[in-house]
DNA sequence: TGTACATCAGTGAACGCGCGTTCACTGATGTAC
DNA sequence: TGTACATCAGTGAACGCGCGTTCACTGATGTAC
């Protein structure tokens, strides 16, 4: 098979950061080559690099899309909802329903790998933008109980956290638990 | 340099499992090689595999090593409080200070690796197990309010992962500030 | 106590494997006339 | 519109490097007589 066209091309392009982006978050960046990104594409390893001058370019535009989609689903949950309380409480319920592993949360996912040492800059800072547009929309225009959002926040992901690194065990369940009705219970008395 | 004696080699051991418990947490256990681990103590590599199976048994036991420092730092910091409920916020308090890296908590330190899928089966089960004690520990013997008890681990783990991850950005100090205070809060409330 | 032998902790070089990356090549696409 | 040429997306093999692990070997330690 020789050249396809430039549209094609793009096309392919967006499908490689899309595929990285479900392939990282399931299995994590490092369990994941570049030649098994290309694979599922039904590509060869050595065409990646006429799009990306390495994988840690990959990496964070992968990285960016996650939370570019993470963003948009938590936007989505707060449309939903009244105030910015009830939003924070939705999203916290929402964020410990199952959800394909493909779709992890990109703060849990991609935090191995930006701890190690072999992570580069570049999906390093990726990281930390997202994180923190994360962080911003959860807390919302509520600064009035902004200490307690925070809280919540740090709630959230910590179960969140636990439940993906132990994948569920009871205890760990009981935690989200406690998480989530605290989190209701804490909107329904503003 | 020959043999050494039976008694040297058991100190030799521990002292193996040590220095990697110590790497492994400053590092990540992927960045840091059994080389490194055998050139810390002035060894080549090769003699590793006349005390260790293979890399993920030494792992295994540096997993457990720590979570026995870990606990046994959360403990006398519980002793030192009066009841449950203090010993909770001190213990809280303590985890947000500075630390050396290489005396990171196990919890955050290990879970890159147990996440990944290059984890070994004996790694995982003993961070499971070290896991599990920690919080165990943490709630201790207060039924009354454990669902509090555990919402404010679930927020020390997650502003300590957020902190570990980011190395504290601002934002984060700031979520860090409001779980201890609302650690202390509600300390005194009770 | 001294001697001969077996054991085994540690050495250092080499192996094997996986993965990121490179490179010469292919052939369809795009372009200039 | 057709032809000749340049471009370049994708191929597939190979390279280089790092790391876990193996192995023949060394020489001090431990043991049997």
């Amino acid at each position: 098979m020789g050249r396809s066209s430039h549209e094609q091309a793009l096309q392919n392009r967006s499908k490689i950061v899309d595929r990285a982006s479900k392939l990282f978050r399931k299995f994590g960046v490092d369990s994941v080559t570049v030649s098994d990104i290309m694979k599922s594409m039904g590509m060869t390893a050595g065409g990646f690099y006429k799009h990306f001058d390495s994988k840690d370019a990959l990496v964070r535009e992968a990285v960016t899309l996650s939370f570019e989609q993470a963003s948009n689903f938590w936007a989505g949950i707060a449309e939903g909802s009244g105030n910015a309380g009830v939003a924070s409480a939705s999203i916290v319920q929402q964020y410990f329903k199952r959800r394909p592993p493909d779709q992890t949360c990109p703060i849990l996912a991609f935090a191995g790998h930006v701890a190690s040492e072999s992570a580069g800059p570049l999906a390093c800072s990726a990281y930390r933008a997202g994180a923190k547009r994360l962080f911003a929309q959860f807390i919302g225009k509520q600064p009035e109980c902004k200490q307690n959002a925070e809280v919540m926040f740090a709630a959230m992901i910590g179960a969140g956290f636990l439940a993906h690194t132990l994948n569920d065990d009871k205890w760990v369940r009981a935690v989200q638990a406690a998480v989530e009705t605290t989190a209701t219970r804490n909107t329904a008395s503003d």
